[in-house]
DNA sequence: AAGATTTGACCTCG
DNA sequence: CGAGGTCAAATCTT
């Protein structure tokens, strides 16, 4: 039974929309001025201001999701086919399976809620548990190109809450480069649909020496768990602990396409702000969120 | 036939 | 010791 109300977190959520939003009035004045080639110091702040912005709601929202009401009874919902389960009792043979795995660390994942268990990668399922107090079971897949070397882990679980929803604990980042779709790159905020946005900021060092926006440096978001910094220097040194900004902020890979930018990138275009783009009415539906599994366990 | 899913067994960790 | 994560044989789907 969940003990908190859901009260406080429509509360909460509607909080972190209002946040959400002001992020969003705040990026569209980023655009503007990197339209208008204001002066970079401006823009830096305003770039800084969109990521507190985010930063903060995913704090509410980390604090919000895990007060998420455990939904009460313990029987998972695995509609069993006898005659099945008759066949699969067959004892298979004993192997000694130990030291074959560790039980992972909970560190460095992330976890998104949405309606769907879509996302735009290939998963294979390679388990299914009941959960205690849970009247779902949890789902557990690994990307289908794990023969390729790529570890990625999510496990699906399904919640109820105000509506049917997914909670997907991402382990591992893909390092593989498929996706099951790609959906065509926002280019520029749209007249059309407000609600998107993409932030085009992205000035490489050589596409710098082509054009004489000298002033424009690359921009150089770190973030380390909860603390997010901007920083104008693009060192190596900055590449090489970044994590993506918006896979940390978002959970979402980009609006879920394969990340333009990723630790695993070579050749990363100096930690610019490249491609980060995403679709405002998504977060603020609160269609997908996430937090630091520091909440969770 | 090959790949994906199901599910009981077995493992690790708290 | 129990909960939860993973393995892998059996089964299903394409």
């Amino acid at each position: 039974m969940g003990s908190l109300s859901l009260d406080n977190f429509h509360a909460r959520k509607r909080k972190a929309m209002v946040k959400l939003m002001k992020g969003k009035e705040i990026a569209v004045q980023l655009q503007t001025l990197l339209h208008e080639n204001s002066e970079p110091v401006t823009e830096q702040q305003l770039a800084f201001q969109i990521y507190r912005s985010f930063s903060d709601t995913l704090s509410e929202l980390s604090s919000c999701t895990t007060q998420i009401p455990a939904v009460e009874g313990g029987a998972s919902a695995s509609s069993s086919d006898d005659t099945r389960k008759k066949k699969m009792k067959k004892k298979r043979g004993v192997k000694d399976l130990r030291g074959c795995y560790k039980r992972r660390r909970t560190s460095d994942s992330w976890v998104t809620l949405s309606p769907s268990m879509e996302d735009n990668y290939a998963w294979r399922k390679y388990g299914q548990k009941s959960i205690l107090n849970s009247d779902y079971p949890r789902s557990y897949f690994r990307c289908t190109h794990k023969q390729d070397g790529c570890k990625a882990l999510k496990q699906v679980q399904r919640i109820r809450g105000d509506e049917i929803m997914y909670q997907t604990t991402y382990l591992i980042h893909h390092t593989c480069n498929e996706t099951l779709r790609t959906r065509p790159l926002i280019v520029d905020s749209d007249p059309i649909d407000p609600n998107l946005i993409s932030f085009q900021t992205s000035i490489t060092l050589e596409q710098d020496q082509h054009c004489n926006h000298s002033s424009k440096k690359p921009l150089i978001v770190s973030s380390v768990k909860h603390e997010i910094c901007v920083s104008e220097d693009a060192s190596h040194e900055a590449k090489s602990t970044l994590e993506d900004p918006w896979n940390e902020i978002t959970g979402l890979d980009t609006l879920g396409y394969k990340p333009v930018w990723t630790p695993y990138q070579d050749e990363v275009e100096s930690a610019s702000l490249d491609g980060l783009h995403m679709e405002v009415n998504q977060l603020c539906g609160i269609q997908n969120f996430h937090y630091f599994d520091d909440h969770m366990y």
